[in-house]
RNA sequence: GUGAGUAUAGCUCAACCGGUCAGAGCGCCAGGUUGUGGCCCUGGAGGUUGCGGGUUCGAGUCCCGCUACUCACCCCA
């Protein structure tokens, strides 16, 4: 006996008893982009292997522990995908949209790889919806991003959230504020849980946003990021605020929010979901104008937002979310007989050419069980073809919902069918 | 990578202190209707109780190891 595989830990598999809501919110969400101005885009799902270390930044946990890397046959170290923004700048230099388009918006809907422990809301490969608007600087494309995320949240009914707001700064006023918050933690440094102690000199932006008790204790005094902006950033944080009050978006100003990208500058957002589980971040993303350069770029500044699909599913099933129902088939054509396959056949197609959704029996099984099959394929009318009906040059043609049955010429069942999905379609 | 919990039919779960405990519901199949679904009734198929050891007269039940899953840490969408 073989040993019958299993999927990839960490990956799933999604059947026809899920796959209809994927496309239900693929569906509202491709329309929602539209809305707003932004083009779909694809890239590849891996890249050489530099792009992401460059682009996220070495030191990061995506970069250093979570990626899938592997080398191809030629010996080039390639990389699933862990996050697009990298990509899609990557696109954008490598086709020179800049000197073609002075602000590209683009959205995408793929999955991303990383290798981290599963749980709740945590998959090795998980899905993101996201868009990413390049080439302005302006706070008004931060807020349309903003605005963006939560209009996609709030068109599936999801009102149970948090925006949590920050600015991180620049080149010009990280490091000093960098600096200020090293020396500060440097006087707590016994005070530290391990893993913030290892981070004071690496990276002390990342104590603030630590869970643990201690490290809470000694966050709550430190300085803050916003006393340290500088003119330029202040600037637009205003800006920014202003533009969301303005617009009606409630947000929530979080000191202690930094992204685990090194390519965040200016805003950085999240939106969180108590009905998530530890993993309750929904959406995030912020400014990244130091990210073309990184790669090699002319300076292009850019905004963007990624929302974790099956995350969302999670909160939409718990909301008892309607996804719509599966497509069903119109008609189904039950038939006796093997001599009377052909026909059935023939009139399937001849509905199918019709772009009428339908089916027939294909298991050759007795008429009841194809009756029942018929009831649990939802369909709205069964043709049967047997011998006495075709005597008559006749087949019987039973409205399942309603339980007629109509007697209907061999010549007159296309016409039949047709006129009656018509009705159908115009009252929905 | 660290910690904890769980692992019984396709699915959701039951089986008191180890002793007819291998079961139910749903689903699937068939019959009740010699050619008609849904409801109802009857019956059937389907399990080497995750895998491997051990303790015992006897293990789904206790012990050890492995694997997988889940949750949490971590990190993030």
């Amino acid at each position: 006996m073989k040993k019958i595989l299993k999927n990839v830990r960490g990956t799933k598999d999604i059947l026809p008893d899920e796959s209809y809501k994927w496309q239900h919110i693929e569906q509202r969400v491709r329309k929602i982009f539209e809305v707003y101005n932004y083009k779909e885009m694809r890239t590849p799902i891996f890249e050489e292997t530099e792009l992401f270390a460059r682009g996220i930044g070495e030191l990061t946990d995506i970069v250093s522990k979570e990626m899938y890397t592997f080398f191809d046959k030629g010996g080039t170290s390639l990389t699933l995908k862990p996050e697009m923004t990298a990509s899609v700048m990557r696109a954008y230099l490598q086709h020179e949209v800049n000197k073609q388009i002075p602000l590209f918006k683009v959205y995408y809907i793929s999955p991303m790889f990383r290798q981290e422990r599963p749980q709740a809301g945590r998959l090795r490969q998980f899905h993101q919806i996201g868009a990413e608007a390049i080439g302005s600087p302006n706070s008004e494309v931060d807020a349309e991003i903003i605005a963006l995320a939560l209009h996609i949240i709030e068109n599936f009914d999801i009102k149970n959230y948090t925006l949590k707001l920050n600015s991180v700064g620049c080149q010009n006023c990280r490091p000093a504020y960098k600096e200020v918050l090293r020396e500060y933690l440097r006087k707590f440094y016994d005070l530290l849980s391990e893993d913030s102690k290892n981070r004071v000199e690496r990276n002390p932006l990342r104590v603030l946003d630590s869970k643990d008790e201690k490290d809470k204790a000694v966050v709550e005094n430190a300085p803050l990021i916003y006393e340290y902006l500088c003119g330029n950033c202040a600037e637009h944080f205003e800006e920014l605020k202003g533009i969301l009050d303005a617009i009606g978006i409630k947000y929530e100003l979080d000191p202690f929010l930094v992204r685990g990208l090194d390519y965040y500058t200016k805003t950085a957002f999240e939106i969180i979901s108590p009905d998530l589980g530890s993993q309750d971040a929904i959406a995030g993303g912020g400014r990244y104008d130091l990210l073309s350069k990184e790669l090699g770029g002319p300076e292009v500044p850019g905004v963007g937002f990624a929302l974790g699909i099956e995350r969302m599913m999670l909160i939409l099933e718990k909301n008892a979310y309607n996804f719509g129902e599966v497509s069903k088939p119109f008609v189904y054509v039950a038939y006796l007989g093997s001599n009377l396959r052909n026909f059935a056949l023939n009139i399937v197609f001849s509905l199918r050419k019709k772009m009428i959704p339908c089916e027939m029996e294909l298991l050759n099984r007795s008429l009841k069980s194809q009756m029942r099959e018929a009831d649990r394929q939802g369909v709205r009318f069964v043709v049967i073809i047997g011998e006495d009906e075709l005597r008559n040059n006749k087949c019987t043609i039973r409205d399942m919902k309603s339980g007629e049955q109509f007697g209907v010429e061999l010549s007159q069942i296309l016409e039949f069918i047709t006129s009656r999905y018509a009705q159908e379609a115009s009252t929905n």
